[in-house]
DNA sequence: CGCCATTTTGAAGGTTTTCAATGTCAGTGG
DNA sequence: CCACTGACATTGAAAACCTTCAAAATGGCG
């Protein structure tokens, strides 16, 4: 009975990552299959809801997690309230980090996020056998890296009309919209996009609107958007 | 002779590690003596000049470096000239990755800046035998990371004199300066500054001249500067 | 001393923000 | 079914902040 028990949960972690949409691209791609049973019965998966916390500024690093299903928001404060967005999560990047004593930021879902989550200190067990996982942590690091560099400049020294011109590609890139007129869902309200983009929301308005009435993308229902003229909007970026 | 030779060649290397100034604290600090000696061996040492380049964004990405002495400027292009600075790396700093196929920026030298240069490719040749050199790389990326984060912050939500405050006490802390009145050079020339701020040149000196009119902080010849009063520094930024 | 790069300062202009009001839309209850 | 509500988005007008353009001042160095 135990035996059949303790059989049917390793079949269980095994399923779950086999099943896994994210196991080719997330940081456990890189372990074999003896790796991934081990690794598979450190994770727990949960499932947050729209604008739900999952990491708190200040808080011990306890947990990395990968993201399965959902994107989500990471941002800082201001003490006055001043909100920066300085990242977004899709499927299969990494959630936090295994360095830090404690979490520098704010996780929020942004709509449904599933989450599959590792103790840091497990992660680091396990690396003392499989120590190619921190080859792949890098790998992830180093994305996120470069995402923030990339957006360091936009920020620094791109104009209202630049920001948004780059951020409705990114979303376009983000989504494998690879058609000439990509179409797709903008998954953060305007407030958002503002604190993504270092600007007031206002801002995000009129550019927005600014975009539509000169044809460059159109706005549907439930914020489905479509760009319409590609090359326009990749020159304006 | 030969045998003389090679084995003074290993010595030279063993020194050159041994008398490091920043042994205790670049990525090559958790290596035993057995790995820095093959570690020492695969380093080529490189002086720079002020200005000079050291990576160009688009170049394959040949070699990392640990910076031993002196002050490197990463920054990004845009197509029209316009720069942003995405980092500032100082002595025991990683330059480059060992993960990306090419550079995406530019790096250049602040003065004189003496650099530790690896093959990417030695570099993951070596983490065969000794894959913890990953995990230390993996921790100085995320130390790039979390700065890089701070930056894009600092970015998006803050004023220019918010910045200037921001910029003034990071070199302080850069510089070890735990006095009540820090006192320290400044590496950068004000077009620089501006750069790394997402600023104008006009803006950086005019908020340098409204600190120095309200005795904030006093700045000397050769670009030294003393911050007079640090506590309301830390509370403008 | 004079040159050149760099920095500072002034004045005008523009972009973005701020403040305020209006508009839209989905959900709720009369 | 439609009015009401609250969250979110848009639009307008004025103000603020930062930039741009221009000129003067400073400072290092031959």
């Amino acid at each position: 009975m135990n035996q059949y028990n303790n059989h049917f949960i390793e079949s269980l972690n095994l399923d779950k990552c086999n099943s896994c949409p994210v196991s080719t691209i997330s940081f456990c791609t890189i372990l074999d299959e003896h790796g991934l049973e081990e690794f598979s019965a450190m994770s727990t998966t949960k499932i947050y809801s729209d604008s739900e916390l999952i990491f708190t500024e200040g808080k011990v690093n306890q947990y990395v997690g990968s993201i399965i299903e959902g994107i989500v928001k990471i941002y800082k404060l201001l003490d006055d309230g001043r909100q920066q967005i300085v990242s977004l999560a899709f499927p299969g990047d990494l959630l936090g980090n295994i360095i830090d004593p404690e979490y520098s930021y704010f996780a929020e879902a942004i709509g449904q996020c599933k989450i599959c989550f590792y103790q840091v200190s497990r992660i680091n067990n396990f690396a003392e056998s499989n120590p190619l996982i921190y080859r792949s942590i890098l790998t992830k690091t180093n994305e996120q890296l470069s995402d923030a560099r990339d957006w360091l400049l936009l920020l620094g020294r791109k104009s209202a009309k630049e920001k948004i011109a780059s951020f409705l590609l990114l979303l376009a890139d983000r989504n494998n919209a690879k058609s000439t007129q990509p179409r797709f869902k903008i998954p953060l309200k305007r407030q958002e996009i503002a604190d993504f983009l270092g600007l007031t929301i206002e801002t995000v308005s009129r550019n927005f609107s600014n975009f539509k009435n000169q044809q460059i993308i159109r706005e549907q229902v439930g914020h489905m958007v479509t760009i319409v003229d590609f090359n326009l909007l990749k020159s304006i970026s």
